[in-house]
DNA sequence: AACCTCAGCAACCGCCGGATG
DNA sequence: GCATCCGGCGGTTGCTGAGGT
């Protein structure tokens, strides 16, 4: 099988300077097709892995940190070889990059240490027996009313955290939809009596106008309201306050404006001005918060979710 | 200086799923 | 429903360069 020729011959810096040009001026086209136009003796397919991996702009070089070393070992004990998922939460490392990572490096170095590499408990984890890392995060929605307290979470609910959540949104449990955003206040039952667990309503009960502050099951949540509760809501989301807009879903990181400076409240951008990609990474007001994410400062995520970790 | 080893990186390959006609 | 195309993903392996002998 041996060729003549070099077997994987090296991106040459003018194949580079074609092909990013290229993309540049046809993102919108089929890799094919741009590899065709390139005028480079390489497949659509080798076109783009070459894009994703080195040209693109967000791509980072360089040595990993020992905080994206551990992020690898928690994420890869509890997704396996996902690399595409844990790379998902390494800004601008890729699938590929992670992968060697682990194969040349922190594998050998977790046998050295006689660590089973494959049973690493996530601290963030009990059981294991967690949500599955493909859901939106909606407070208020498909709350689980058998949910015992103090109980493992079966997955798609939440335990109470005491310390935050029940501190912050009354010590009730949360669930999690996989098709809607972020959005306080909304499908939720109006009559709902006070101290209760809030009832999710169908779509035909949903409330007319869910910023009618006498018909919030959480009225501290109405419109434009900012947190009240430093000790909580600082500590949920890193020390950073968020609004309420009446006429848009929360969503980590869209409709955000990314140059909001961190600490100050989170801009809400117009339609116009919405970030196109919502999830790129170099565009995010909270990275740490892009699609996908995992959180991996447990003193903060940790602490305001029960101990389990989540995907926005 | 020549050779060897090994870690790190880069590239290819096959499989799979979603989109489209 | 089926075939085809395309992109995403994970596994594998070749290449490179640094350091040791």
């Amino acid at each position: 099988m041996a060729r003549p020729e070099q077997q994987k011959p090296r991106w040459t810096e003018e194949e580079d300077r074609v092909l990013f040009e290229c993309k540049s001026r046809n993102d919108n086209l089929p890799w094919p097709v741009i590899a065709k136009l390139a005028g480079l003796s390489r497949s659509g397919k080798s076109c783009r892995e070459r894009w994703k991996n080195h040209l693109h702009p967000n791509v980072k070089r360089g040595n990993f940190s020992q905080e994206e070393d551990e992020t690898i070992i928690r994420l890869h004990s509890s997704h396996g070889n996902s690399w595409a998922f844990i790379a998902d939460r390494l800004p601008g490392r890729t699938d590929n990059a992670v992968k060697n990572r682990w194969n040349q490096h922190l594998k050998n170095k977790l046998i050295g240490r006689g660590i089973d590499h494959q049973n690493i408990p996530d601290p963030q984890s009990s059981t294991g027996d967690q949500p599955h890392a493909t859901q939106l995060f909606d407070f208020n929605h498909n709350i689980d009313p058998n949910a015992n307290s103090g109980s493992i979470p079966t997955p798609g609910y939440l335990p109470s955290d005491d310390e935050t959540i029940h501190h912050s949104f009354g010590g009730d449990y949360f669930g999690f939809e996989p098709t809607q955003l972020f959005d306080f206040n909304h499908n939720i039952d109006p009559y709902a009596s006070s101290g209760s667990i809030p009832t999710p309503v169908s779509a035909s009960q949903e409330i007319a106008n869910p910023w009618s502050t006498s018909q919030l099951a959480y009225p501290e949540f109405q419109r434009g309201c900012l947190p009240s509760d430093d000790e909580t809501i600082h500590h949920s989301f890193g020390g950073d306050y968020f609004g309420f807009e009446p006429t848009q879903l929360f969503d980590f990181n869209h409709n955000i404006d990314p140059n909001a400076s961190s600490g100050s409240i989170p801009t809400p951008v117009s339609a116009s001005q919405e970030i196109a990609n919502p999830w790129s990474t170099s565009q995010l007001a909270y990275p740490e918060f892009q699609k996908g994410y995992l959180p991996s400062d447990d003193e903060t995520i940790h602490h305001s979710f029960g101990g389990n970790s989540f995907e926005f």
